[in-house]
DNA sequence: TTGTCAGGAGTAGAATACAAGTATACAATG
DNA sequence: CATTGTATACTTGTATTCTACTCCTGACAA
């Protein structure tokens, strides 16, 4: 008989669902970037009051993916080009530092990989089968997801958290250079050697992989700006 | 004739004061680990209703400084070993960017320098008016500033933004240290350190004094955990 | 034509009301 | 005496109401 802290059980509340559903929508662009809306929508388009919403809007609100303007309404942020530099950065030195503890653990607790490998290798089966479908949003879902679990045994949550809430900006720039550029193979293949890298303890060529996984995509920035300057801020 | 873009226009609300008001007081250990609270207790605190301390309390949800079971209550987050080593190497990888970063900029653009000198000096200077008054909190407040200056430079809101709430959960323990051992005047010393250092663009040495200034920390935890054990969690 | 001013519609902030889960004291029961 | 059912007070989650602000529009005067 095993027991579950009581401290650490997850609720469903609404305010969760309407956080985890909105921040999809605005990440898959269903929202669009520039987009006006207003609390009392919302709670139509969620059906729940606008208690729930307004929770769900601050925490989206305090990961600048939308901007509150009292009064006056809500607006889907913009993309930002110098908000896309800044949380390249932090992705990059983050996740670098979770590539080499996640080595480390796997040289250390080598059965971890068995599990690891396992989900990964999932993840990468549902990137191809939602590229075969065009799912883009599917596919961003398996990206995450791969990531998460690459990264998952370095077990430092924390950064894992940030990673995930950086990436977030990022993917709206991928979204649109998938949608723009039909790249999701080479994306593809690039995790695909980043699993290789790690399931050989190659620290270094894992590095050099996500470097150019994350700066190819800041290479892509331009066309996409040209073919969708309404979604761009400054 | 200049315009304000409304967008970045800073209101004042309620619930941006009362997350800030307990933020202070949970750093401050004003509000000790492990306490529990209730969202009416909080009300009559802060003289405002419920939403806006709610809107507060789950802001600090987020950042794991309290706990939220529903239907039972709001826990004072216990501070835990775990997160603070996670915490320690998110800000030390990101930190140590910041400082790269605030010091290229420097090298590029030496005007910056007179500005950022001038508020560190006045940081430095509170700080050692803090610490003769034995004012813990005011200590930390300029510690703050301090760290906030010194990064300014580097101009990446977003990484400074994760440094500042990694910062949250050292600080609870650099107050029991200080409480403890009475080591203001090393750290102040060690920021003056840091300070040249930057002021010479030398950022290896700077890289070197800040890496030791959150290591130093960590070595003192032992002897504090031993001092509160009822604060500290898993 | 242009400027301005009043008022209404619509917004989010804040307060309050209601619902539903949880802990606790205590009586009933074996 | 130990255990279990139950009433009750208290908690947070959610809905609703009230408030104050912003923006727009259209009448009206210069």
């Amino acid at each position: 008989m095993s027991y579950q802290p009581l401290t650490s059980r997850e609720y469903f509340t609404l305010g969760r669902y309407a956080y985890d559903e909105l921040r999809r929508a605005i990440i898959s662009l269903r929202l669009e970037p520039g987009q006006w809306v207003s609390e009392s929508e919302l709670t139509t388009l969620l059906g729940m009051s606008r208690t729930p919403v307004r929770e769900a809007i601050r925490a989206l609100h305090r990961e600048e993916l939308v901007e509150v303007l009292p009064q006056r309404g809500i607006k889907i942020a913009l993309i930002s080009m110098k908000k896309i530099e800044e949380v390249r950065v932090v992705r990059e030195v983050l996740e670098s530092e979770a590539l080499r503890e996640a080595i480390a653990a796997l040289q250390h607790t080598p059965a971890l990989w068995e599990e690891t490998a396992e989900n990964v290798i999932q993840c990468l089966e549902a990137q191809r089968r939602a590229a075969r479908q065009g799912d883009l949003e599917g596919f961003l879902a398996a990206d995450e997801a791969f990531h998460r679990e690459i990264a998952g045994p370095s077990r430092n949550d924390t950064l894992n958290a940030v990673v995930r809430q950086m990436r977030a900006h990022l993917n709206r720039t991928r979204m649109l250079s998938m949608r723009e550029l039909h790249n999701m193979d080479a994306l593809i293949d690039e995790h695909d050697a980043l699993f290789h890298a790690v399931g050989e303890r190659d620290a270094a060529r894992g590095l050099d992989i996500l470097t150019h996984h994350v700066r190819r995509l800041q290479e892509d920035l331009p066309r996409v700006k040209e073919r969708y300057p309404h979604y761009f801020g400054p």
